[in-house]
DNA sequence: ATGTAC
């Protein structure tokens, strides 16, 4: 393919834009937030999908691709795309298959002095109370009228049924329950899938980490202590996941439905992939209402994971999670979309914002925070490889103008999971990690080798971006100790 | 990401 980086101009240090002109059909430019290196490395692909992206109908403002962007199904992972409430259209490919996967961070008033001890019967017992891997079940089982409920309420469910603590809603996204779900919209096989998910990490890029903050590592010790991190060397854990083979099952099955309806809304899209539907048509309502069924089981899996968490800790430690200091400093989506208010052109409009592999990032004072975080902006969770550690950062207003308050959500693959298996040997990386102070138990060698450090981009340098693109501001960074995967 | 293929 030809080089298409001759397409973008560098508008500032840190935004490449594809000017509307560069293809008759785009309705808006596409910004893509790098840096000198990360651009170097930039995917043709990455370019291409951000020009598919731009001619979908209603956009407004512009395509936003975030510094960890990299080609995916239909829209770049690390896409940003919001469309008029009223004349836009919905897209599942800017949505993603695993509808809101997503970052929880736990806090702990431990030290790694106190946990280093302990480490490898904490991460022994959790991979146990955790199931991990492809198509392992819950010891949850749903009824279908409990399905119907956890679908609805999302972690009011789980709160209500003694799973969690009253607090938590407080500190996630939408409180942790996205209205307007519609579980009478979902399939019996999506149903009979999810049933047993509830509290199952998954595979691929999905983890449970302990990690540590060390005071050299805090940036921002006011935001820091705000968000539950106020001693050096203190232990906190991270959560990745989402709605597992139910989300993947409403997101299979409504793509098929989009793509077959499409000629009826006489819509013309350049990609199979990006499959939309007028937001207000009955496929765009429908898909809206499983898609928020299917965001609030995936904050039900994460809730679930918490509570398990609670208990092995408490178990270990010999004191209640209450005394272990386990508050939820946040739980965010990267995978949703979610109707919010933006500027446009001068003036505030309900839009759709499209988060595809990008982390909502809401700056200090927004309605949606709790008042705990009013005066610092949003958390901000950034999962990094298992060698690398990961970051909390905090949302800024300058993310508002720029990317209809996003920023980054990982580091994003550099090299191919099938490359990585045949470069990779699962079990060497292992003892490798051990070496190094990480103490990882992975369902299979295969699926860990596939997350080894040298196959994601320079975390680093991802989150420089969205710090110098002024997407968000540093609060610290996370070394990994201890690690589940699937 | 995913009972990794209808």
């Amino acid at each position: 393919m030809e080089n298409l980086k001759g397409l973008t101009n560098r508008i500032s240090d840190t935004i490449w834009e594809i000017p509307k002109s560069a293809d008759p059909d785009m309705n808006v430019p596409v910004h893509i937030y790098y840096n000198e290196e990360l651009f170097n490395n930039l995917d043709n692909g990455v370019i291409k999908q951000g020009i598919n992206v731009a001619t979908l109908p209603g956009l407004v403002n512009k395509v936003s691709v975030m510094p960890d962007g990299h080609w995916g199904y239909g829209f770049p992972i690390g896409g940003v795309a919001a469309m008029d409430a009223e004349k836009g259209v919905v897209s599942p490919g800017g949505i993603g298959f695993d509808i809101n996967c997503g970052m929880r961070l736990i806090q702990t008033n431990l030290t790694r002095d106190e946990v280093q001890p302990k480490l490898k019967q904490l991460i022994d017992e959790l991979f146990i109370a955790v199931p991990a891997g492809v198509g392992r079940k819950s010891d949850l089982a749903l009824s279908p009228r409990q399905l119907d409920d956890v679908m609805v309420n999302g972690v009011d469910w789980i709160i209500d049924n003694g799973y969690g603590w009253k607090e938590d809603r407080l500190f996630m996204e939408e409180q942790g329950s996205i209205p307007d779900a519609k579980p009478e919209l979902i399939s019996h096989k999506a149903k009979s899938r999810g049933r047993n998910q509830i509290g199952t990490l998954g595979s691929g890029n999905h983890f449970l980490e302990i990690q540590v903050a060390k005071k050299e590592n805090v940036y921002d010790q006011d935001t820091a202590s705000a968000f539950g991190i106020n001693k050096d060397n203190q232990v906190v854990i991270m959560i990745h996941s989402g709605s597992r083979g139910f989300g993947h099952q409403v997101a299979s099955e409504y793509l098929k439905t989009f793509l077959d309806n499409m000629p009826k809304y006489g819509l013309k899209i350049r990609d199979k992939e990006l499959a939309a539907a007028p937001i207000h048509s009955r496929d765009g309502q429908n898909y809206l209402g499983a898609m928020a069924s299917a965001a609030n089981f995936a904050f039900a899996n994460r809730a679930y994971m918490m509570y398990k968490t609670r208990q092995v800790f408490s178990k270990i430690f010999g004191r209640d999670a209450e005394e272990l200091g386990m508050h939820l400093t946040y739980d965010v989506c990267h995978n949703i979309a979610k109707f919010e208010e933006h500027l446009v052109d001068g003036r505030k409009k309900r839009v759709l914002v499209h988060r595809k592999g990008a982390t909502r990032a809401f700056p200090p004072n927004h309605p949606d925070l709790a008042p705990q975080y009013k005066e610092y902006g949003q958390p901000v969770i950034i999962g990094g490889s298992m060698e690398t550690g990961s970051y909390v950062l905090a949302g800024v207003e300058g993310s508002m103008h720029e990317a209809f308050g996003s920023s980054a959500h990982g580091s994003g693959r550099t090299m191919s999971r099938s490359r990585a298996k045949k470069q990779i040997d699962g079990k060497e990386l292992e003892q490798k990690m051990h070496k190094k102070g990480i103490y990882v138990k992975a369902a299979s060698y295969k699926g860990l080798a596939e997350e080894a450090g040298i196959a994601y981009k320079n975390l680093d340098s991802v989150v420089k971006a969205a710090l110098d693109g002024n997407l968000t501001k540093p609060v610290a960074k996370l070394l990994p100790i201890g690690n589940i995967k699937g």
